[in-house]
DNA sequence: GATGAAATGAAATAATCATTCCGCCGTAAA
DNA sequence: TTTACGGCGGAATGATTATTTCATTTCATC
């Protein structure tokens, strides 16, 4: 029996009238469409090109309830609703190479005039050239060697503990969290209740201090590194330049080059990193469990 | 019987690549061969997106040329020639989504001689492609004018409240330090000892609540922002998209389109869009001490 | 022309795909 | 508690895909 189509569901030609259906009729939909609705508009260039049944995996749903879901919406079959993310995603591109190349060559330290910083759609657009050209320096710049020794003492520690405060705090908690999802025990100093020593004092002998601080080098950071390379733990830390406080303590230390948008430090380059350092340290992990 | 790879074809990575190495050869290609190589060259697009007995048809030679044409320029077969295409119309990225799913479906089967991702060198070089081109993304696609909206929301308010968790507390942090280092009042809603909820209680009739979520959209977060709404204060998100259970609880809503490698999520375009909120913030402030 | 190696296309094969079908489960009304 | 029902996931089905096989054609060389 041919279920009649959805009186609600109006014909959809375009991404963004799908992406106003959606909207729409999310609370009409199921529990497990709402599921496929979500991943769809996180993922399109994902649904342009892959199949049904490896969406299904990625969406963690069975390959059934996607089929529902174009009909739900109104399509003849998924092959429909794909062609609505195909035609996206061949709609409107950038040349990315020439631009890419054109940024290389960009300052570091994006000037922008005074009257443009009051100006918010101003400030994002400096922001997001001075992370472009930051990223393609550092790109350059870091160290590849360092990084896979990095990883290296990340992976034969027990535990590693992470020190970071003030504006590299929230990058601290983002790699505690990195480290947790990918299976690796980690712990944060954060120094609450000021009890950052008895922190230090709980970590294991066969742990690993990761130090992450820059510029103005939080004191009460740099004493937890001072303090724990006096025990003869293992410390590694990423930071601005050798003559960082933490660099001479640490047994492996990742420069990253800062870039500024006046007096406002861009973490991008330092979340890139961090991110390279978790994910290959992810990997190594998945292939050796036990090293 | 496997034939021995030709001896001329390098390994070919990207599609410049393999554009260079079509011009080098053209002469040593068959007819058909040939015919192949110029419709690959002159419907990239169209490699990416469809079916090899689709292209054999736009083509007009038989499926079989095309997966000769595959194996004679080095690659195991159609599916990895197209996707050097796949890669070319979405920019970098690594194939973790792919490797999951093939994870997912033969759990015993190991490929270990993948050194592309347990060698973090190639991890960075991957995640400062991917940041890029969704840092060139978000510049086209953030609503300006929603920006411009939200910083005044915050400016509005006596107090900026931050809700963020799970992968977002990082960046909550950050946003409060860099709020309270341009001068504005503001608090992590940090539900230490589970007291969210007497947390949000704290915030005054005048104050703003900044809610910061992904995804997986940690439902604690949700409840602050939807008892916060329902007391009447003003709220302001920022998320991934519509459907996002904070966006109809909010005022303005900045939609961050993030970039995932596999199962991580990239915060580097959250992250710029964050600090430029800050700094708009920073300097309307300077400019009009009181409003 | 005759010959053999390379190239080609049709057809067979195996793998994967999208869709449908059916039984199970949890929920809400009876 | 029982019953009815919508949503859900697994398995079967049919369609399509990518690859291999093999017979034929083409072409350079003798």
């Amino acid at each position: 029996m041919a279920k009649p189509p959805n009186p609600t569901a109006a014909l959809i030609r375009d991404y963004e009238g799908l992406r106003a259906a959606l909207v729409a009729r999310q609370d009409q939909l199921s529990r497990r469409l709402q599921q496929v609705a979500r991943f769809f508009l996180n993922h399109p260039e994902e649904v342009a090109i892959n199949t049904l049944v490896r969406l299904a995996v990625l969406a963690q749903v069975p390959p059934a309830t996607i089929t529902r879901f174009a009909k739900e919406m109104g399509f003849v079959g998924f092959a429909d609703l794909q062609a609505v993310f195909r035609e996206r995603l061949l709609g409107p591109r950038l040349p990315y190479a020439q631009r890419m190349a054109d940024q290389a060559a960009a300052p570091l330290d994006i000037q922008i005039g005074d009257d443009d910083l009051s100006n918010p759609a101003k400030v994002f657009q400096g922001f997001v050239q001075a992370a472009v050209s930051s990223l393609l320096r550092i790109e350059h710049s870091l160290d590849l060697a360092e990084l896979a020794a990095f990883v290296q003492v990340l992976a034969d520690g027990e535990v590693v503990h992470v020190a970071a405060a003030r504006g590299a705090f929230g990058m601290g908690a983002y790699v505690v969290y990195g480290l947790s999802s990918i299976g690796k025990r980690a712990h944060l100093i954060d120094n609450l209740g000021a009890m950052r020593l008895a922190q230090v004092a709980a970590i294991g002998p066969r742990d690993v201090l990761l130090v992450i601080t820059f510029d103005d080098y939080t004191p009460e950071t740099v004493e937890i590194a001072q303090t724990a390379a006096q025990k003869g733990l293992r410390v590694v830390s990423i930071t601005d330049n050798a003559l960082s406080p933490v660099a001479a303590l640490s047994e492996r230390v990742l420069f990253v080059t800062e870039a500024r948008l006046g007096h406002f430090r861009s973490q991008v380059p330092a979340m890139v990193v961090c991110q390279s350092v978790i994910v290959s340290l992810g990997r190594r992990m998945a292939l050796a469990p036990d090293a």
